[in-house]
DNA sequence: GTATGTTATCTGTTATAACAAATTTTCTGA
DNA sequence: TCAGAAAATTTGTTATAACAGATAACATAC
């Protein structure tokens, strides 16, 4: 498993075929030992590898429209095929790979419209959340998220966009994770994966003018006031506003 | 493969170990033919196991809380663990079964706050997919609604809840469907699942006053008179009913 | 050079065997 | 009769082999 950086991200994708048979005792040596450490946090390899995956697929390390196949993942894995298609197939569940009619599994292309549906889907879902999650809104919470907002400002400051964005994310679930909504929660963790590649492909330009800073500062405002409808305003405002930045670099971007 | 109705409803459920083992020789014969089968209409045996235990789960074959083998299953479908195992994991997925911590799954608990949950998350949903699908509502879908209402009062009068229900659901797509939502219908269908079992235990009770004929025909009065936020309405009035009643249905009888 | 047919490789799918952990059953001792 | 230990069974997990279909590579014929 060796990571390498690609255009600023970090990436595991050098399927090198030299470094593929690297002896088989040695494999199955690593393999069984991965297998015991898994085993060991109570962790299937199948639930590692999603997990890989899935870091991988919001990281942005795989071009949309990109092929995923069950060996090299494998390979690239130290596993077996079996959890490597148990973790592809968990991921065409969610709807963060497509399976395609010829069997094959694929990353989904980036068309506006797509973004459009991600953004119209999650500010009703994220709303609800947020009204659910607002009596157990305490101190403990807005200092968390001044906190947050504080190591966002310093990230951007030194141009560290990959924690700014997943700062950006725990702000968010900081806030839906108090609703104690599991299922709510649990489809949202997936449009946040599905909206990953999104966010990635232009998540520097939204940054750059600290427009989500502001909005941030906004909810906060909000919450510390007790104001639901003030929080949930912001919430719509800030997601808008990022919607409407990707869908209008996708269609300069879509070829189709 | 042994279809027995129990409570009404259609199930596959008995493991008699007698019928096992019925030669293997036969038995393997079986399979490959099942998989030429699967195979022709391009179908892999793990989707139509998937395919048949939603089904199954739908129309509540099993109780809440109950187990759930690979190999029970696989013996049920006859095929072997891997599919099975392939269709439990994608319904784990999807909320419809639990992966419990000692590694086994099983049918969620219907605990009153899930369903709340559930009608909280399919509300406003289906309120973004409907005014998403009104523009594309014309003459051909107030037909087909009008047709489903006649065939829901037929059923109804002929105490056929079954046929009811599924036409109920046929109702609620055939407009969510028209959105052209590709993301939001396959949440709501998940959505769907995950209410089968509830809607299954308190069904007849509710279809029994026809108040969910009333509001069909609301709903599509207002399709017709172009209404979208009386269409909205409608569809929130309709839900919270149903929830109401799911809601109280399971306080009675939760023993937690 | 282009088209066609053939071979080789790679793809996902599935059944199977082996393994460890958990569960159930059985046996044993009081 | 009951408690507890030991054996047997069942559980999920994973690697592997075999298979069919799809794709690619390559050679052959025009």
């Amino acid at each position: 498993m060796s990571l390498q950086p690609r255009n600023g991200v970090w990436v595991f994708k050098d399927l090198d075929p030299s470094e593929a048979a690297p002896g088989v005792s040695r494999m199955v040596e690593r393999v069984v030992m991965e297998q015991l450490e898994a085993i060991e946090r109570g962790e299937t390899l199948g639930q590692k590898v999603y997990a890989r995956l899935r870091r991988a697929l919001i990281g942005g390390a795989f071009q949309p429209g990109e092929r995923l196949t069950i060996r090299s993942l494998a390979r690239l894995m130290e596993v077996s095929p079996t959890p490597a298609r148990e973790a592809l197939n968990r991921l065409v569940a969610e709807g963060a790979l497509e399976f395609e009619q010829n069997r094959t599994y694929r990353l989904p292309r980036l068309y506006p419209e797509r973004a459009r549906e991600l953004y119209d889907i999650r500010v009703p879902l994220e709303e609800m959340a947020a009204r659910a999650a607002f009596p157990h809104l305490g101190r403990a919470h807005i200092d968390m998220l001044k906190d947050n907002v504080v190591g966002r400002i310093a990230a951007l400051d030194r141009d560290d966009f990959g924690t700014s964005l997943q700062l950006n994310r725990d702000f968010i679930f900081a806030i839906l994770e108090a609703a104690q909504l599991p299922i709510a929660l649990r489809i949202l963790e997936s449009l946040w994966l599905l909206a990953g590649p999104m966010l990635h492909l232009c998540y520097p330009e939204y940054a750059i003018d600290r427009i989500g800073i502001q909005r941030a500062n906004e909810q906060i405002a909000a919450i510390e006031a007790g104001d639901v409808e003030a929080l949930c305003h912001a919430l719509r405002v800030e997601r808008e506003e990022a919607a409407t930045l990707i869908i209008a670099k996708l269609e300069r971007s879509d070829t189709r």
